[in-house]
DNA sequence: TGGAACTATATTCCAAGGAATATATAATCC
DNA sequence: GGATTATATATTCCTTGGAATATAGTTCCA
């Protein structure tokens, strides 16, 4: 019986702050790369055209447009995206990898898939684990509204 | 097969910043208590003696001791709950719920249960809400150490 | 008993991100 | 085309929580 939905989301909220440390620390140590950056480095190589506007980079993460210009704006201070006016908006500028950035994000990658690979294989078979991926997605779509806060 | 990792940590990460959100913007609109408030009302209801030192309420919510000495501090100012020197311990307080406190945490309670079930069932049945809660223990219990950052 | 080492909490400082606002540019309507 | 409205981003202010540190109190042992 679904008694205690308070244990529920407590437990899902604990294990993904100690998720998200661990591969953290991992990129950290690794690469002087905190998660936080990875994201949106990885949302832009995957983009078409492999640059992306800080709105989009928002929705794609879950930030507000604000949070996520200055995100951008220290990821830009590390060298590892440039910002290149757009040509349709003057408004707007595209954001995309460096060279370095495309480094960094290549070396990070294989990091953060062993390490997940790790904590994922030291309690669940892979059944399971794409069982589990299964369930956040189907209650992420419906439930997500793609808003921030 | 588990190829992407990446995507099964960021989807989690999601989820749990959709229904922190969800609940959260309920709790308040409901009871003016913001989620963060309510966890450490609810550890400490449950407790033996019906009180904790700031440490002990540090472990259960996972936080570092300042930081759940600080919101143990605004809580207080909210009259929600008071410090009571530890009789054993005079380095210690014992922190307990006031009476206004134990009336927010019942009422809050309710609303917390129904709004998670409403998102819960939004998407998966009874069977696969306790599979996941299952999964997500079977990882917590594997990889939680217990320590906030 | 008198330190030395340890512990519990509080406090200070700092980084991150949301909300509200400002600014520049686009789009639309007359 | 010019005024109004909408949009993209940047910026300012504020809150939160971690890390490091300070302080008071406790424990242990010679």
């Amino acid at each position: 019986m679904p008694s205690d939905q308070i244990e529920w989301l407590s437990d899902l909220v604990r294990l993904e702050i100690t998720l998200w440390n661990r591969v953290d620390a991992r990129l950290r140590s690794a690469h002087d790369l905190p998660l936080a950056y990875f994201w949106p480095l990885y949302v832009i190589e995957r983009s078409p055209g492999e640059s992306l506007r800080v709105g989009e980079i928002a929705g794609a993460i879950g930030l507000t447009v604000g949070g996520a210009s200055k995100i951008v704006d220290r990821i830009v201070g590390e060298g590892l995206l440039q910002r290149e006016p757009d040509p349709a908006d003057r408004r707007a500028s595209r954001i995309a990898l460096t060279d370095a950035g495309k480094r960094k994000l290549a070396a990070a990658s294989e990091t953060y898939e062993t390490e997940m690979a790790a904590v994922l294989n030291a309690a669940l078979c892979p059944e399971q684990q794409q069982r589990m991926h299964g369930l956040v997605r189907a209650l992420l779509t419906a439930n997500d509204t793609g808003e921030p806060a």
